[in-house]
DNA sequence: AAATTTCATATATAATACAATTAGGTCCCA
DNA sequence: TGGGACCTAATTGTATTATATATGAAATTT
């Protein structure tokens, strides 16, 4: 008969008054909000409820708070944005095969976007790279954390290059859910090397834009890896 | 010579430990965290930081509260905690062509990973899906939400044939962004018939495994979308 | 002019009081 | 013996007040 009655708690609706400032403009990036003193008085609620909702919309990477200066609404959103993410995935655990899954289907997704979008500026950037690793790896350096954090840093250059900030965020996540994978599969000397020739491999393949042999290189990575964990 | 003080607010470090309690496994999903006044006299704080740590971590979709009851571990993310990611949208209005091709790419990604698990039940459920669609599309019906849902059961079920979890659930974070979009894209008769066109095109590539004709197609779609949106 | 101190402003934390919601038990009566 | 009304303990929700701390700018000193 009746419907059920909302009590938006007070918390809930100064959330709703901020984001609802927002998205009609009213408050721009880079904007301040009215302290919580004004805020309060505005809005006619307490303190604590002023205090957790900005709390709630930090959590979110809308709000930042500075002491001493007041409460802005930020003006680039921090990859911080995916952290529910982060954490859904550490509630509910995954096998290994779908992380894998993930992993080489997102960096085959990165590699075809870029295809389109690489200029010379980039190899050069790539290139740097490469050759600072080869460099340690020729001078007789076999520090696995070295090699370790320079595969990550190669992965991460790539989801740089594309540009796009949604796959950077998204790369990140499913990257931090990996250094122990790599570092298990680089950890012996064939496997720094491995790593190095899988990587050049890649790069010629994006240069000579060769949608298939990079695709059909991924898949062979897989199988590999897959034969290894067994 | 010194290396900054970090000084960690207290909220933060309420929120750390939290986090770090169902990291290490301590609390579980669904399992109950012991009552504010509890954390107070176990954290030495103050009512304020556990509330507004508690209001962060319920922000981010980790926590979940029931006054008069307290405070839970969530059983499940819901894919809606993502919503802040539209602020994204709003705060950075060019990522909209980042969000698209994050979606591009995402579907081109599934779509490759079925190829090699495709079996006749699988097409089956496709076929049926498709079925449904076409006839309704025939008896005339022009209702744009039911197509529009249906251009999202249709992106599911591929995310779900993959059988793969974390594909899923990133999917269903990409796609829950998607609906205004979507329902943008056929809100017209033409663009009706044009998703359904494009489904069956992406059914056919599936069934004869042609991963180059699939790229092509996916990439003329986001072309024709980006002339779409100038 | 440069360094230091002071001060106003803003957020951070804590403590207290009371309100509201929920689950479960108790009581009473038919 | 049921079953409904009521009560109560536990827990979170909101408001208020007091004090601490960080920040930037103004005032002061050197």
């Amino acid at each position: 008969m009746f419907e059920r009655i909302e009590n938006e708690s007070v918390v809930s609706t100064v959330v709703n008054k901020i984001k609802k400032s927002i998205m009609d403009g009213d408050l721009k990036p880079g904007d301040k909000l009215p302290t919580e003193v004004e805020l309060i008085d505005q809005l006619g609620v307490g303190r604590n409820s002023v205090r957790e909702a900005v709390k709630m919309l930090t959590a979110l990477g809308v709000l930042e708070v500075k002491r001493g200066q007041g409460t802005f609404v930020v003006e680039k959103v921090k990859p911080s944005f995916f952290n529910p993410l982060l954490f859904s995935l550490i509630i509910e655990p995954k096998s290994n095969k779908d992380l894998y899954e993930l992993r080489v289907m997102f960096d085959t997704m990165v590699l075809f976007n870029l295809m389109d979008k690489m200029d010379p500026d980039k190899f050069d950037q790539i290139d740097n790279l490469m050759e600072e690793v080869e460099g340690h790896y020729a001078s007789g350096d076999k520090d696995i954390d070295y090699f370790v954090g320079m595969d990550v840093r190669f992965h991460k250059l790539l989801m740089d290059l594309t540009e796009n900030a949604l796959i950077k965020q998204i790369g990140e996540v499913i990257i931090s859910l990996f250094p122990e994978y790599i570092k298990k599969s680089i950890s012996q000397e064939k496997g720094i090397l491995r790593s190095i020739n899988n990587h050049k491999e890649i790069i010629h393949h994006l240069r000579t834009k060769d949608k298939t042999s990079l695709s059909q290189l991924v898949e062979k990575t897989l199988e590999e890896w897959k034969e290894e964990w067994k």
